[in-house]
DNA sequence: ACGTTCCTGTAGATCGTTCTACGAATGGGA
DNA sequence: TCCCATTCGTAGAACGATCTACAGGAACGT
């Protein structure tokens, strides 16, 4: 956009009077549609550059479509959700489509909203917490793709990393290495039966059944705060004052696991006191001030898988797909380095 | 949004016509314009209830605004970026106004004008990189706050921290705990005269200034990478297998101080042997594992303010606005702490 | 010379809102 | 009874693109 035009913008007709053609044609030239001749071509672009024209998102909306996805995620600043709209983005750099994002401040719905009222032409969502129906409903008016969903709708597609098996595997993990009082600390939300079908919910009964399973029923202590950093510090801070006294703390995902080393740091205690198991593998759970133990989902890979699947379902697709991604846990010094072993030695990964 | 319509979405007209009024008479009631009577008011929310309608923001664009609020930040994930999202989200809370977001790749303008194809009303943008002239072209046609910038077009606002004294707090920190060798670390764009006017070029100058007024110009050593952990990671250690050996690293910000820190643990150092030294205060950096000195910029104030500035400037301001922020240095262990002083000491805060 | 075909370009309807200008009641005062 | 205000509601023209249907002309074959 070179210093453009004095006052308003420039629309399609400014560029037909300045090319002396009609407006029809100028719109040929925009969209590369058939039946137009290389000088007209040539007088057309040459208007568009003069007057800095650029065609108006909305004024095609009205006819078809915006060449617009929006993407909706939680939290700004979870790295997690941040390698999804990095994923997105990449999926989409070649294709005509540009990306946008709705903040979601308290209801997930409104920002969701947001987005359809602005006629996108399909949404990328991390929104478990939303009612299925009203999904549904959503997705039968613009294409709909879920990350983080266990439910399987037809009406919307889901990429969901295997909550259960991971929760599993940061168990087995804690209760090989001999722990017993294993805490978890959770997101508690608004909403009552998100249980069995949030992230979250399947990360804490997936602890209470492994902790049942080991016959520590009676050990079973779950932290309710929030996935994001101070939440989590605060509420383990609340806990750990309040007496509770585990060897070992599974976080229902980093940033919450930070908060957790926070607590427990500032308490002079560290993590050869209380081991610390998060959930996401985000890239600071690798550094080596952290060394975060944790279950590595590739944020990244399902942001760009999420994209071709709405790419996939605006070009027509009816069937649903559901995709489960394995996790893989990385095994790192924030649980169980027994006293001796060095510090640097290279991480582990069980899958 | 309840089970909604079956088919496509419900317009106004199919409002009109359930409500049996008038097309206009709906429009009306959606503004909450004058001349509705009670019973009408009644007849047409029933109506909009039971289709479940909502208006196209983009019909509306075609006539007037989109009460909708654009946001441009160079990379999610930076803690920083995300709390000004955070504040202008704040701000924007009581208002109509709808806010959204164009993620960036790359190409910084193309994010702006997505936002301005898609009509937003206004645009807060941290684009130190754009050209003034084209901003100023941009912020002829649409209202535009900028962060971070140095420059004073009348056409634009700007909110900025003060990056010379926050260099100077830092530089000054540095120096006075007897360090010498020390390096920093920069970022490195496409453009090139742009030392003078963005964050990280007068950061750098900055630093080079500091070192020369102490006599230490034989000193400067400039690390060129990005400010994201990997790629500050990635160049500095390059730097330090290359021969660099400081004993303190200013980095131009957190994201980037991570990085360095990574570098050096990775070698079997620690910021006993090389301080490190930050930029923006991001709330990981008081983590009991991090304990990074830092410059303070509160980036929820900034965002909330430039929301409130861009909200005067659709409301008809043409006054540019420039305000300059003060820093303030908060010393973490990262930096000097000596030996024998207890890691836990409350920390110091220098403006 | 005439008809056919192909290639370019245009007219004009259309999308879903907003909003001005106007018409139709109603009620009150004379 | 008539006139004038006031109140409530409607008709219809925008806004800026897209895209179908069509018109005009050139090229070609007969």
């Amino acid at each position: 956009m070179p210093v453009g035009t004095p006052g308003g913008r420039a629309t399609i007709d400014d560029v037909a009077a300045a090319a002396g053609v009609s407006r029809a044609a100028v719109s040929k030239v925009l969209r590369g549609a058939y039946g137009v001749s290389d000088a007209m071509q040539e007088r057309v672009k040459g208007a568009i550059e003069e007057l800095d024209y650029r065609p108006r998102v909305s004024a095609r909306a009205m006819r078809g479509s915006t060449f617009t996805v929006g993407v909706m995620i939680p939290h700004f600043g979870n790295q997690f959700f941040a390698d999804v709209v990095d994923g997105a983005m990449a999926e989409l750099r070649e294709t005509s489509y540009q990306l946008i994002l709705a903040p979601v401040d308290a209801d997930h719905r409104r920002a969701l909203e947001a987005l359809y009222d602005r006629q996108v032409d399909g949404i990328v969502a991390i929104s478990p917490l939303v009612a299925p129906d009203w999904l549904a409903a959503l997705a039968r008016k613009v294409p709909v793709v879920e990350l983080g969903r266990h439910d399987r709708s037809d009406r919307y597609d889901t990429i969901v990393g295997d909550d259960a098996a991971g929760t599993a595997l940061v168990m087995d993990h804690l209760l090989a290495r001999g722990h017993r009082r294993v805490a978890h600390l959770t997101h508690i939300d608004g909403v009552r039966q998100s249980l069995g079908s949030t992230p979250h919910g399947i990360r804490r009964s997936g602890y209470e059944q492994a902790m049942t399973a080991a016959g520590l029923a009676g050990e079973i202590a779950v932290v309710e705060g929030r996935f994001e950093e101070e939440a989590a510090w605060r509420a383990m801070g609340v806990a750990l004052d309040g007496g509770l006294a585990p060897t070992a703390v599974f976080a229902g995902n980093d940033d919450a696991a930070l908060g957790v080393l926070r607590a427990i740091a500032e308490r002079g205690l560290s993590t050869t006191d209380i081991s610390v198991a998060g959930y996401d593998d985000a890239r600071l759970a690798s550094h080596p001030a952290i060394r975060l133990t944790s279950v590595n989902q590739d944020g990244r890979e399902m942001g760009r898988r999420s994209a071709a699947l709405l790419i996939e379902r605006i070009g027509g697709r009816a069937e649903p797909v559901h995709e489960v991604l394995a996790p893989r846990l990385v095994v790192r010094d924030s649980t169980g380095r027994s006293a001796g072993e060095p510090a640097d030695r290279p991480e582990r990964t069980e899958t």
